[in-house]
DNA sequence: CGGGTTTGACCTGCGC
DNA sequence: GCGCAGGTCAAACCCG
């Protein structure tokens, strides 16, 4: 868990259906080349970037990477194996590239403009607050995402997608899709 | 009535 | 093998 790829890829130029394409490149093996950003500058920025959002009504308004994050058993690794020996005898058992967002948000739910259904919650060890796990309701999209509040700053709600989408983006997105035009300026120091 | 949420049970992997 | 923790299922429930 200790090691996380980036998150916030964001090339300048993808063509996407969604804000959140990049999404859709976690099955590209390409996503290696993507570089970490220091946490240090990364979250000196967010702390301007919280008073903004905040009022202009979007669901989260920070947004970092996963290197920043220490939750123990929070994340899986960023190469499909999640688990560190987690395979079947016959078939290998493959996992879907995990990527996380670390917010600060009042809300637990980013309103990333697709469509999620929540099937399950649990209680997670060393965490007052649980983790829930949604999953995208759009048909033959087995896009999968936690989310999950740190105990040691409530202020802050871990998202992990896992998976790609395989449709456009199902409603407007228009407060998230400033926020993603912010973390592009971030992604660029 | 359809779609989403809640929640306890169940499954699986892992460490001891 | 056992117990624990994470992840998923599915029935019951809720709500527009």
């Amino acid at each position: 868990m200790e090691n996380f790829s980036t998150l916030f890829p964001c090339p300048p130029s993808t063509p996407s259906p969604s804000p959140f394409s990049f999404l859709s490149m976690v099955n590209n093996s390409s996503h290696h080349d993507f570089q970490t950003h220091k946490p240090s500058d990364f979250l000196g920025l967010m702390s301007s970037t919280t008073a903004t959002a905040a009022s202009m009504e979007v669901p989260a308004s920070d947004i970092t990477n996963v290197d920043s994050l220490q939750t123990k058993g929070l994340l899986g690794s960023d190469d499909g194996e999640v688990k560190s020996s987690g395979k079947k005898k016959g078939e290998k058992k493959i996992r879907k590239p995990r990527y996380a967002f670390q917010t600060r948000s009042q809300v637990d739910i980013l309103d990333d403009g697709y469509r999620w259904r929540k099937y399950g919650q649990k209680a997670v060890k060393n965490n007052r607050f649980p983790r829930s796990y949604y999953r995208c309701t759009h048909q033959g999209c087995n896009v999968k995402k936690q989310v999950q509040r740190l105990s040691k700053d409530e202020g802050i709600v871990v998202t992990t997608y896992e998976g790609m989408h395989s449709h456009q983006i199902e409603k407007s997105t228009d407060n998230f899709e400033h926020i993603l035009s912010q973390m592009q300026v971030y992604a660029s120091f």
